[in-house]
RNA sequence: GGCGACGUAGCCAAGUGGUAAGGCAGGGCUCUGCAAAAGCCCCAUCAACAGUUCGACUCUGUUCGUCGCCUCCA
């Protein structure tokens, strides 16, 4: 089966099929840095990482663009709350939501762009549909004229006339049609403004990601991905603009997340009820929060509570505890030097062997189903169900750790896109606190042979008290930070 | 008002015209000085009603309920 995707733009799923065979351009509508991202906003970026790198996983080579929107209303009035330079609100939020992806685990972009360092380039653009009488110029603004645009509303199924019955849009003596949206905005008093053919003044909302695309990828690229709530104006607006600029399509497919919601209610900055990203990872570790997202199909919306959070969360410990296990026996037979028993092949993993082709089959045919990541945890939980039964040290022999190295070759291949475990070496604890603990368990086993409970117990609940997990097992004690 | 999405166990959530993945929580058992951890096992008939069908949770219709977009928003 090969991937599919749903395509808001047909309202259907589709077969993926690039432009330009085994290479995708891919862009997606990155923050407005006013504040830092809230958690709804990362659900997007997420699963637009998690697209791009599935795809570079199905062996495409994939041009990943993110645009970072640097001057706009809220940025300017940002800025005169805190008396601050727009340029110092922008870095600071920038500077912030690099590090908030880079702790979701995502990977860079492969470009950034900027909009106030594409001005030349927006520019261009607004003069092409001037001159292509798709935009007009008026008291030092340009609007577009949404009227010329035969195909306006085919990607939000909305037709003009209804848009107008219903308009809620403010009314504005200087645009002919209230549907109009504005390309350039003349400046006002005490405004960042750049010169432009039309007087001083910056770009309107919508036009920096049509200008940014072409110049950071091409006239016609294959996915567009960003919120659902951007599908109308915003998307529909720079297929407008793109489109009657170059006459070409602009994109092929045009993937939408859903909301992220909270109290049944869409998560917005604009209604006060949301979570920066940086607050839930403070509470939550990043891989509990990807599972979180991977649990439900990215197009549906998504209830945030903690409690989902933290099941989350748990169902993390548990893959990390298995993947360890496994991990362990691996490591277990470099120990030996390669020579473990040659035991039958014992039933549980020759069964196990086989549910894993399975599994791995219908993993990929979950993610080739619109990047069905929920289904494909489903999957993964399968496998590490079966995984906990056969690492059993009694089971170890030849064909058990074949199986057991494919196994953890399969998730290190599928955890590289979905992130679902962190594989970075654990943080250093100290070499002085790792003895001081062992010694206290050395104490404690020596207590424990002769049965002087009260004590060994004393030390159990005291170090269970500063976060250190005592586990007594047959192989010893372990003992980890909770 | 226009357009759209959704309603699956205590919670979260896949899926399908032939009798319901998975996660969390919960219960039982094993191990164990106790505890913890772990392992094993158990745990739904798919909002309601009507219709199509040999057969529907899956298709059609109606009802009820929830949410979103139409204005800034990922």
């Amino acid at each position: 089966m090969s991937l599919k995707i749903y395509n808001t733009l047909t309202r259907q799923k589709e077969p993926f099929v690039p432009i330009k065979e085994q290479e995708v351009l891919m862009y997606s509508c990155g923050p407005t840095v006013y504040n830092y991202i809230h958690i709804g906003n990362a659900r997007t970026f997420v699963m637009a990482d998690i697209i791009r790198r599935y795809l570079e996983y199905s062996g495409y080579k994939v041009k990943f663009v993110m645009n970072i929107t640097d001057i706009d209303d809220k940025i300017i009035n940002e800025a005169k709350d805190k008396d601050l330079d727009f340029s110092d609100v922008t870095q600071l939020y920038t500077e912030g939501f690099f590090e908030d992806i880079a702790k979701l685990g995502m990977r860079m972009p492969d470009a950034v762009p900027r909009v106030t360092e594409h001005l030349d380039e927006i520019i261009n653009l607004v003069q092409t549909l001037i001159l292509k009488g798709y935009a007009y110029e008026s008291e030092g603004s340009v609007y577009y004229d949404v009227g010329k645009f035969a195909g306006y509303g085919k990607l939000s199924g909305k037709n003009i006339d209804d848009l107008m019955s219903g308009a809620r849009v403010e009314v504005n003596e200087k645009k002919k049609s209230p549907l109009d949206f504005v390309l350039w905005k003349a400046v006002k008093p005490g405004e960042p403004s750049w010169e432009s053919l039309w007087g001083n003044g910056r770009p309107g909302w919508h036009i920096e990601c049509s200008a940014m695309c072409m110049n950071h990828l091409a006239d016609q690229i294959d996915i567009h991905c960003g919120g659902s709530d951007l599908v109308f104006p915003h998307h529909e607006n720079e297929i407008a603009q793109s489109e009657a600029a170059t006459g070409k399509l602009f994109s092929k497919y045009w993937i939408h997340c859903g909301f992220l919601n909270i109290d049944n209610e869409k998560m917005s900055k604009s209604l006060g009820n949301f979570w920066l990203a940086r607050d839930v990872l403070k509470k939550f570790r990043p891989e509990a929060v990807r599972i979180f997202f991977l649990q439900k199909h990215y197009a549906s919306p998504l209830s945030y509570s903690e409690d989902n959070l933290r099941d989350a969360e748990n169902a993390h410990k548990r893959l990390e505890m298995i993947f360890n296990k496994v991990q362990q026996a691996l490591d277990l037979k470099e120990t030996l030097g390669g020579s473990v028993g040659t035991v039958a092949i014992n039933p549980d993993v020759e069964q196990f062997s086989k549910d894993l082709d399975r599994l791995e089959k219908e993993f990929h045919e979950a993610m080739d189903d619109d990047f069905n990541t929920a289904a494909a945890m489903g999957k993964i939980f399968e496998i590490f169900n079966g995984l906990s039964k056969i690492t059993s040290p009694k089971l170890l022999n030849d064909f058990s750790l074949y199986v057991l190295k494919r196994t953890r070759d399969l998730i290190l291949e599928w955890n590289e896109f979905l992130g679902f475990l962190n594989l970075s070496k654990p943080e250093n604890v100290s070499k002085k606190y790792e003895k001081i603990v062992d010694l206290l368990l050395d104490i404690r086993m020596d207590l424990r042979k002769r049965k002087e409970w009260t004590l060994s117990d004393k030390i159990r609940d005291g170090l269970n008290e500063i976060g250190i997990a005592i586990e007594d097992s047959p192989d010893g004690t372990k003992w980890k930070l909770k």
